[in-house]
DNA sequence: ATACAAAAATTGGTCCAGCCAAATTCATTT
DNA sequence: AAATGAATTTGGCTGGACCAATTTTTGTAT
């Protein structure tokens, strides 16, 4: 086990799951060493392997059973769960064009008099900052009353904490210019859903996340070594 | 602490979450007691603190630093995606309708043509079982290449593991000829796919959730004492 | 009194050894 | 061949110990 600054059981984890995607430690379906071999083999103590098969298990890679063992389980599509850092800034903004927008056009519907005027209260005072942002489209989504719209809403703003989000959004020359050009996109929304207009509501969240899009395809680096990837096809 | 079959850093997990939004441990930022104070309190080991710990640091409960500490994250929302159990069989086919009407749709765009074989071999046999119609949705959101898609499909299908669910499905009284109707909207779906018929696709899979939502509410039984809460206004 | 550096205390990270309980395996009996 | 029960395997949990990063306190020089 080679030290790398991270926490033993996380890189441990990080091993485990490339020993199992490739088959050495298990097939799926089968039962992998017993915790005490684990240990042995990976010259860690019992307790850091326990700790790493609890992540594993919280990830549905694997099923621990007392008494019996731990086994692999076979959902190959774990993976894109697992390999959520894979997921990049053009392909996850692409998703949440699709989806808010849909979120929006439901939003329109169904979105309380109180939210409108909590919405109204985030927006109004003018551009906001990133957490500000955050609120707005996060009560969007909770205007649907659809509890799986809302945790949606929250994974798809998560998926977004990537090292190449940051490094473009510091690129990008006047924040202050693109921070109005996204509040006048958000009053676009706003003003749709006070008149639960949904299909506009759908185009103006569209539009907006279209100008998001535009703002950090300016501000990418395609000398960045790693933005390989990061682009796809539309 | 009770025991109660479940395993104890897991039942720890959950006090300890129950005792944070309470705030009687800490406020939103702040520093918790110490892992020996809190295995003292809770009257287990260090080590099942520890266990507890890692769990609700990956739901994004708390931040642990080393030399320094742990610390209860202020972000309300995460208690969303922690309640996932919250999230009703009708909404979540509501969520289904409009995220994968949208994935159907982008997916008649990318499609690459081995995948369309793929979904071909899938469908053409005849009716199929649960874990064929998991295959299928899956391989339409892998349709996409979009990551971010990919795990938002596969999200939504593990959200539908609940026991409302199986009861519900336990209900429909000719599961031959839903299966079969089911079958037939997965063919208008791969035909539209074939076609790059994108508005098509779209339309396909809309009605086609809207036929499960259907049979779903017929089967559904009112005088459930666990029905409340499940239904949503629309 | 202030600023800075060193020392001490706090706190999470890892390891080890041991015992318990559930599940499995294997030998014995019928 | 089937049923029973003992022995083994395996995960669950505990306590103690030591290390390393961080924070707090203390001491010293300015």
């Amino acid at each position: 086990m080679v030290n790398k600054s991270k926490r033993l059981y996380q890189e441990l984890a990080q091993h485990l799951k490339a020993d199992l995607t490739s088959e050495k430690l298990a097939k799926p379906g089968e039962k992998l060493p017993a915790e005490r071999e684990l240990s042995e083999m990976y010259s860690v103590s019992r307790t850091t392997v326990r700790e790493a098969l609890i992540m594993l298990e919280l990830n549905g890679v694997v099923d621990v059973r007392k008494g019996a063992g731990i086994f692999y389980l076979d959902h190959p599509e774990k993976d894109a769960l697992f390999h959520s850092a894979a997921i990049g800034p053009f392909e996850l903004l692409q998703a949440r064009q699709w989806f808010e927008s849909s979120i929006a056009e439901l939003a329109a519907k169904n979105i309380s008099n109180s939210q409108l005027k909590e919405l109204k209260d985030l927006i109004l005072p003018g551009p906001c900052d990133d957490d500000g942002d955050r609120r707005i489209h996060f009560l969007i989504a909770e205007g649907t009353h659809n509890n799986m719209m809302i945790k949606t809403a929250y994974e798809l703003w998560e998926a977004r904490q990537t090292d190449m989000w940051g490094r473009m959004i510091g690129r990008v020359t006047d924040l202050d210019a693109v921070r109005q050009t996204w509040h006048e996109d958000h009053q676009h929304i706003m003003h749709a859903l006070m008149r639960r207009d949904s299909k506009s509501a759908r185009r103006s969240m569209w539009q907006h996340l279209e100008n998001v899009k535009n703002v950090l395809f300016e501000a990418s680096d395609i000398d960045d070594p790693e933005f390989d990837g990061y682009l796809f096809v539309e």
